[in-house]
DNA sequence: CATTTCAAGAAGAAGGCACA
DNA sequence: TGTGCCTTCTTCTTGAAATG
């Protein structure tokens, strides 16, 4: 069995069956490939691995490497492209250590998280996309050691904030359910538990949106849909949708999609 | 009705600093 | 390291008017 959840940013493979690959590699993503259980042979540079699960590799863009895998055993491979991964570093361009030790009952639990996230949803939107990778980049950020992460026995960057990621779940989810209101950072803030000052430079490291670009985009994806679902006039669905005025709707739209609302209908909705 | 433009005021973003 | 505050600059909001 072969499952996989590819986003514009990152692909994640899980393989449950015999399989068996030829030398190649990736122009500009990072592979991290995680035996599951069982065994597998992997093959980087020319140089052949024994892994048993858990025992990670990385593999850099450029990296030529092949795998294989017997009857019985199972994997996880996630590739990323390296502007995506260096989120990790703030920017930096990350170093990981080439063999890494992950859990693979926790690696197990999370793709089976990713992909239970993509069944549910009536609808994948950019948001939810966004939302999906940046919790895979979480995981990889907790999951893998490098010259970036403190030297690699110390906590990751995220992990000592558990509970501040939750209130800020919980803005996000506040931020689904009354996007059509008027939103104010002080209210989110307040949410979130933190200072408006705090809360905008954590909300930014955990979204990678400020909270005001987050509302637009909310609003613009919801537009978006009403605009391709229904016959409401432009008008309408920009004040329905949280927009204060068709001008202000007129230009978030054109800024975020390129095209004016009505240009977007006409095109049926892509 | 859809779309654009303008100006003034309000709100947000980001960098830097201080403190526990 | 996490948090709060200040300052400065940028972006957004609001309302009105105009055009096709």
């Amino acid at each position: 069995m072969q499952m996989t959840i590819a986003t514009p940013r990152m692909q994640v493979w899980r393989i449950d069956e015999k399989f068996e690959n030829t030398p190649h590699l990736h122009e500009d993503q990072f592979q991290v490939s995680i035996p599951l259980y069982g065994a597998c042979a992997f093959t980087h540079e020319n140089v052949t691995y024994d892994l048993t699960a858990g025992e990670a590799l990385v593999q850099y863009p450029q990296d030529r490497h092949s795998f294989t895998i017997e009857e019985g055993s199972g994997i996880l491979i996630v590739q990323v492209d390296r502007g995506s991964l260096n989120r990790i570093g703030a920017g930096a361009p990350v170093e990981l250590s080439f063999r890494q030790s992950v859990d693979p009952r926790q690696a197990l639990d999370h793709f089976r998280s990713w992909s239970g996230e993509m069944f549910s949803r009536d609808r994948l939107d950019t948001l939810a996309v966004d939302e999906l990778e940046t919790r895979i980049l979480r995981f990889l950020h907790r999951e893998l050691r490098g010259s970036h992460m403190n030297g690699g026995n110390e906590a990751p960057i995220w992990s000592g904030a558990e509970g501040q990621e939750r209130h800020l779940a919980r803005v996000l989810a506040h931020i689904r359910e009354h996007f059509a209101e008027p939103l104010r950072i002080d209210e989110l803030a307040a949410i979130a538990l933190q200072s408006r000052f705090h809360f905008i430079r954590s909300f930014k490291a955990f979204t990678g949106l400020s909270p005001y670009q987050y509302v637009l985009r909310t609003r613009i994806e919801d537009a978006k849909r009403r605009l391709a679902e229904t016959d409401s006039t432009v008008t309408d669905i920009g004040l329905e949708t949280g927009f204060s005025s068709p001008s202000q709707f007129y230009r978030a739209f054109f800024k975020a999609s390129g095209m004016t609302p009505e240009q977007f209908r006409v095109r049926g909705g892509r």
